[in-house]
RNA sequence: GGGCGAUUAGCUCAGCGGCAGAGCAUCUCGUUUACACCGAGGGGGUCGGGGGUUCGAAUCCCUCAUCGCCCA
């Protein structure tokens, strides 16, 4: 017997353990059922599961489930990746607490530290996946820095430098002057700052008194300048263009050129242009061939290319030096307060210096234009579509990805440099020597390259890298390309872009047909969530709370596409509601000896009430299978929802109770299983959502013949059971018995009260509903004495009875003592003057001829129908205030 | 500056040409043997403003406003 309440807490572990051990994760490639591929998103191995991994795994989780059941062989693969920089720090940070040093400590040393940290804590976040329910095939979990997945990293890396679309280049990168290494574009975090805008005099050369006035917001940088640049359509600098100018403190001659980079409405209308520390400089630069001035060296120090006074100086004191200096002279013109967008390191908080060193590029425009058009021909699909204009127009205007790491903890980089610097790329040590000794013609000294790839490079090979590739397995036939990659939007361009990119290049097809990007998870007033702001909720504390069903639950119903996910605890605490009442349900339906009982054909079922719940049912199952086939998750969320609670347990448990206890067995018996097999059917269509409970349920009703839930068959469209006669039936009880609860309250009828029930102006079917469905009006609506034979043609009303027009009848309430006949007349005439209001809408729709000449007759029927229902209702309405006027 | 999105009940959001909805909150009533993590009922809306298309607009188009996010 079920104990009296849910507690979900006693369930998950035991489940999760039961369905991991029994093999149900796995996926089969020996099987001959259709495959179906997620591939995991690998999570940061440094990490902890927060709200964004549960929603993104709870919505793969759901549509694995889903799959699994529907036949389908499964392959949700899983992982992590050994986030380079992320690591680092971490590790790092432990042994800054012992006094310990990276560099002192050296490549290997480290290294072992980093791999002994990794086996320490590297599995929080998968062991955290599991209290969230994840069904990933567990025993091929990868990490990125596996051998197998090594040496996918060398091969592509060999062909693509084969093939020259890696190369080795000197260009501006983004640095991070204590970390010391380059970072991503998209590692890079805008930060708005308040800073000041120096107007610095520059003086022309020839042209004694004359200056130019530059604005900008990093005067230190000066010393780097090599060029002025103004409008070409300018006309305060025409005279300027050509000239030089003298860079002050540095006393050299720069020249000043006409740029349409430079914008007459920003500062002075004139710019300094330094192509070694800025980026729009570096293109200026190349467009006017001039000299690159690196000021800084790898601490972001001044370097030998400034005058001795500043050499040494770190770039802070620096700007704070060269202003005096400048002031000094006189060459400040004016500062101005100025809020601009600083580049910060997302992961570090350092201030970003764009840095002119040699580095692995990766030619990315090259790779992008078959992901384009892999897009554009929709062999992969955006959903929501629109995220394929971000995908684009990052595409479109990509830049050369910079592929080195001055890190140790990565895929260190398969070059190898001779005495002379001539590089080899191979894809050992050993075919790199061999390579050499052919050039050399005698085998020399080889030196490593010392950087990392990035990260996202690994990343960029998972859904082939884990599957075996470059080896031409049995798993990479099958499971490649995979049906849908599910992520956030904020990770197209790290990761499903360059995915695309790889995985055309070298499979020759995309990698996933469908995308699927969701939304954030914001707070309740749609905050994003973050450690400084305070407002992270813990989804392992939500699960502890609530249960990892209501989590999910809560998560699935909030993912409507294209819109941010506000999270508030009352949703959740309101789906663990939802969980605990269909935990209820069926222990009333173990209580009344509901259990499934094997070869029962729904089809044949008799009852009324059994065949208008199993058509809702069917109906129901309809929509959640459409809905997670649309990826709508809300929608399923909330079919489910209404169906069993609004239906199901308000009304088909409700009218079903007189059945059970009622000397028909027959009618008994086969309430009982249409009972346990609708409730089947909803933990069915519930599993993918609600894992946890629905399979805890599955087994109380005996489904264990038919073995566990997580691989039972996903239930079968069933049209042939929507009943819509039966449906009409039920449905108007329901609305009569409505109709009596709402009278009962605006009258202020004691809900304990029993009130005796007549009918007057019923239609034959009206009449007879009434009558199959005696108990329930009885309990549900608190009536008694229900003698509709005797009172259908009654033309009097007893005294201090309401009326109640339903369809095809209008309800007498024989109320007696309770009556209250000015609350009865208020009501009556609202009701009148209701129906009134929409007579008059449709008549005023139907007087008007386009209206019946252009709607489609459908509607303009519909509207005919509902003018003479309103009209019908009306007159009973007038009669029964007339009567009680009359009284 | 460019792009994308949002604006519907107190809150969170569905609906996207044909009768304005849900959950939560709120108010009233309730010891009805599955369930108070419950049941019954009620109140609450110029669908951001303005214009247009249409027989008909929350829904399509234009425009304005406000608020997000991304990219410069």
């Amino acid at each position: 017997m079920l104990d009296k309440s849910f507690d979900p807490a006693a369930i998950e572990e035991r489940r999760y353990a039961r369905w991991e051990s029994s093999g149900a994760f796995a996926a089969d490639p020996e099987s001959d059922k259709p495959p179906f591929t997620i591939m995991m998103p690998p999570p940061n191995v440094t990490g902890s599961l927060h709200m964004g991994h549960a929603l993104t795994f709870s919505l793969q989780d759901i549509l694995i489930r889903f799959e699994r059941m529907r036949g389908r062989d499964a392959l949700w693969q899983p992982g992590t990746d050994h986030a380079g920089i992320a690591t680092e720090i971490v590790v790092e940070s432990r042994l800054a607490e012992e006094g310990k040093d990276k560099r002192a400590m050296g490549r290997e040393g480290f290294l072992k530290r980093v791999w002994q940290w990794k086996e320490e804590s590297g599995g929080t976040i998968t062991r955290q996946l599991r209290r969230l329910g994840a069904s990933p095939d567990w025993r091929r979990e990868r990490f990125t820095l596996d051998p197998g997945l090594a040496a996918a990293v060398r091969r592509v890396f060999v062909s693509l430098y084969r093939e020259g679309l890696i190369y080795r280049d000197k260009r501006l990168v983004n640095w991070d002057p204590v970390l010391h290494t380059v970072i991503s574009d998209l590692e890079v975090e805008a930060r708005e700052t308040r800073g000041r805008l120096w107007y610095i005099r520059y003086p022309i050369e020839g042209l004694s008194g004359r200056f130019i006035t530059v604005a900008t917001t990093r005067p230190e940088t000066m010393l780097g300048d090599t060029a002025i640049a103004v409008h070409p359509e300018d006309p305060r600098y025409r005279d300027l263009v050509g000239k030089k100018a003298i860079l002050p403190l540095a006393e050299r001659p720069i020249p000043i050129l006409a740029d349409p980079h430079a914008d007459p409405k920003w500062g002075s209308g004139a710019v300094k242009i330094t192509p070694a520390h800025d980026f729009a400089d570096f293109e200026v630069g190349r467009r006017h061939s001039l000299p690159f001035i690196a000021i800084f060296d790898a601490d972001a120090r001044m370097g030998d290319a400034v005058p001795e006074a500043y050499r040494g100086i770190e770039r802070f004191e620096a700007r704070r030096q060269v202003v005096a200096d400048l002031e000094k002279e006189g060459l400040i013109e004016k500062v101005e307060e100025h809020t601009l967008m600083v580049p910060h390191h997302a992961r570090s908080g350092v201030v970003v210096e764009p840095y002119l060193t040699d580095q692995w590029f990766c030619d990315a425009a090259a790779l992008a234009r078959r992901a384009i058009a892999a897009v554009e021909s929709g062999e992969s699909e955006f959903v929501p579509r629109q995220w394929e204009n971000t995908f684009f127009e990052w595409m479109r205007n990509i830049e050369p990805w910079c592929l080195s790491r001055q890190l140790w903890w990565g895929h260190r980089i398969p070059a190898w440099y001779g005495p002379d610097g001539r590089v080899f790329v191979a894809e050992s040590e050993a075919e790199a020597r061999s390579e050499a000794s052919k050039k050399y013609g005698e085998s020399v000294l080889l030196r490593q390259d010392e950087d990392v790839l990035d990260t996202w490079f690994s990343s960029a090979l998972w859904p082939f890298s884990t599957l075996g590739w470059p080896e031409e397995t049995k798993e990479l036939q099958r499971y490649y390309p995979g049906d849908v990659l599910v992520t956030g939007f904020d990770i197209i361009f790290f990761w499903v872009a360059r995915m695309m990119m790889m995985g055309l290049h070298f499979m020759g097809e995309v990698p996933f047909r469908k995308i699927y990007i969701h939304a954030l998870v914001r707070d309740e007033g749609g905050q994003k969530m973050s450690k400084s702001r305070g407002n992270i909720i813990d989804p392992l504390s939500l699960i502890d709370r609530y249960g990892c069903d209501a989590l999910r639950f809560t998560l699935a119903a909030l993912a409507v596409p294209g819109r941010d996910i506000k999270l508030s605890e009352s949703r959740v605490a309101g789906y663990r509601n939802f969980a605990t009442k269909l935990w209820n349900a069926a222990r009333y339906a173990e209580m009344n000896g509901c259990r499934l009982a094997p070869g029962f054909d729904p089809g044949a079922a008799r009852l009324t009430l059994n065949r208008w719940i199993l058509g809702a049912c069917a109906e129901c199952a309809a929509a959640v299978t459409a809905a997670l086939d649309a990826f709508r998750f809300d929608e399923a969320a909330s079919a489910l929802y209404h169906f069993l609670w609004g239906r199901f347990c308000d009304w088909y448990l409700e009218f079903t109770k007189p059945v059970l206890q009622a000397e028909d067995e027959a009618a008994a018996d086969e309430t009982r299983a249409v009972t346990a097999f609708v409730l089947g059917d909803v933990l069915h269509l519930l599993h993918p959502i609600m894992p946890f409970v629905s399979e805890e349920l599955w087994q109380h009703l005996g489904g264990e013949r038919a073995g566990m839930l997580i691989t039972a068959s996903w239930p079968l469209p069933r049209p042939e059971l929507i009943d819509p006669g039966a449906a009409a039936e039920i449905e108007w009880v329901v609305a009569a018995i409505s109709t009596i609860r709402a009278v009962r309250a605006e009258l202020r009828v004691p809900a304990a009260a029993r009130v005796p029930l007549l009918v007057k102006d019923a239609e034959e079917a009206a009449l007879s509903r009434i009558s199959r469905y005696r108990e329930p009006f009885e309990r549900l609506a608190r009536v008694d004495r229900m003698e509709p034979a005797t009172l259908r043609q009654a033309q009097e009303v007893p005294r201090g009875a309401v009326q109640a027009v339903v369809p095809e009848a209008t309800l007498v309430l024989s109320l007696g003592e309770f009556v209250d006949l000015a609350r009865e007349k208020a009501r009556l005439s609202s009701e009148l003057q209701k129906l009134e209001g929409e007579i008059a809408k449709v008549g005023r729709k139907l007087a008007n001829p386009e209206f019946v000449a252009k709607a489609r007759p459908e509607i303009v029927a519909d509207e005919r129908e509902r003018a003479e229902g309103a009209k019908r209702d009306r007159d009973r309405l007038k009669a029964a205030y007339e009567r009680l006027h009359a009284v």
